[in-house]
DNA sequence: TTTAGTACTGTATATTTGTTCAGGTATTTA
DNA sequence: TAAATACCTGAACAAATATACAGTACTAAA
């Protein structure tokens, strides 16, 4: 792991594979990066390839059709770094100071379905659950008393804190300009679409 | 795209090839697939991903090493689906309720780096940022006036409401019982760390 | 009972693919 | 200026790989 800086036709050729494996799910071979940049000889694929591994940046598999894995670091462009306590004049992102790297389709990882839901309005701000808001919601027809669920009544979804007292249904939203709201499955239809266990916002005011 | 029924040995292939392409970015060979299952014959493979290709679930690429792509419907495992409005009797994951699918990679995509912070304490609860939530921060070396940032003074990353007044720095907490906190760069290390551009709450209580 | 599909073995073959050897020119480094 | 490095061509070769053909055995549907 030299960590050299690579050439300009290096990354080029780095860059490619990247995209390529973004898009077929597979390393490209080397008759596919030589047509690329048009090259008239596969050796010259060869040379880069060795070239980027010297560096550090792939690791070819010896004898291997589409024999190349990009290395740990090239992969981490898709890892969001959880940074904890920075070190004194230390950067930001410095491997020392990044406890973790998040995985974001493994944070809300299940076996059971899940699903998300775009938040509408602020009947849920108490909870942390503002207008516009994702909420990402794992699909179960039950819900224990004082759960955040989704509640799918004619067939608006609405996000509340559920919780059950006889016959009924009440919904009380996180807000204390608002009142519960109080269903009576009988009359409704409604159904429990399933139970909050993530927030995703994307645009912070 | 028949979608038929797979059968048990037709889902052991394919989950076999899901998990090998997870873990070594790119598709398995029919001699790989053989070794795993024990088959002595290639053509015991090749059966198989004939089948299912026919019923829908991969797409083979004629001649070319490695040529098993997953088709769409198999990538979906890995995106969420985000609900619109949920149409009475349709069950709520039905294709004719869903938006789009959630990419969480490219939910935070963006051309510069960005990092992940564990937020600790109430002090951002009125901007919906609670105890236990993670912060998404852009990195940058400046804040416009008002928007939350990532502060780091003396090694300690704080997230606030960032206002700058003369030579001082104002960091507001949204949270009414607590106060601003003023900050003199020329008295105390301090820099600015990056602009909060999401929110990722795990646990939803 | 026939037909179709599933699930294998075994052999053979053509193509794909990585790799090596032998050059060449230009550019950078010592 | 010499030596190293980057960057390319061209040809040849061996290994990796997909795929066709010929079977056997079992099961489920028509």
């Amino acid at each position: 792991m030299e960590k050299k800086k690579l050439t300009k036709a290096q990354s080029n050729v780095l860059d490619f594979i990247e995209a390529y494996m973004e898009k077929k799910k597979m390393p490209p071979t080397y008759d596919e990066i030589a047509d690329n940049f048009g090259f008239k000889s596969k050796n010259s694929v060869e040379s880069h390839l060795q070239a980027l591994e010297r560096k550090g940046v792939i690791k070819k598999i010896a004898g291997k059709a589409r024999g190349i894995t990009l290395s740990e670091s090239a992969y981490k462009k898709n890892l969001i770094p959880l940074v904890g306590t920075v070190a004194a004049g230390m950067p930001v992102l410095a491997e020392e100071n990044i406890i973790e790297y998040l995985d974001l389709y493994k944070v809300f990882y299940t076996d059971v379905e899940i699903f998300a839901l775009n938040v509408k309005g602020e009947s849920m701000i108490k909870a942390g659950i503002m207008d516009g808001d994702i909420v990402v919601v794992r699909k179960q027809p039950v819900l224990r008393d004082g759960e955040i669920g989704v509640v799918i009544i004619e067939n608006e979804a609405t996000v509340k804190r559920v919780y059950f007292k006889g016959d009924k249904i009440i919904l009380r939203p996180e807000n204390d300009r608002m009142k519960d709201i109080i269903v009576f499955p009988e009359e409704k239809q409604c159904f429990i679409a399933g139970k909050v266990i993530g927030v995703i916002r994307k645009d912070v005011q």
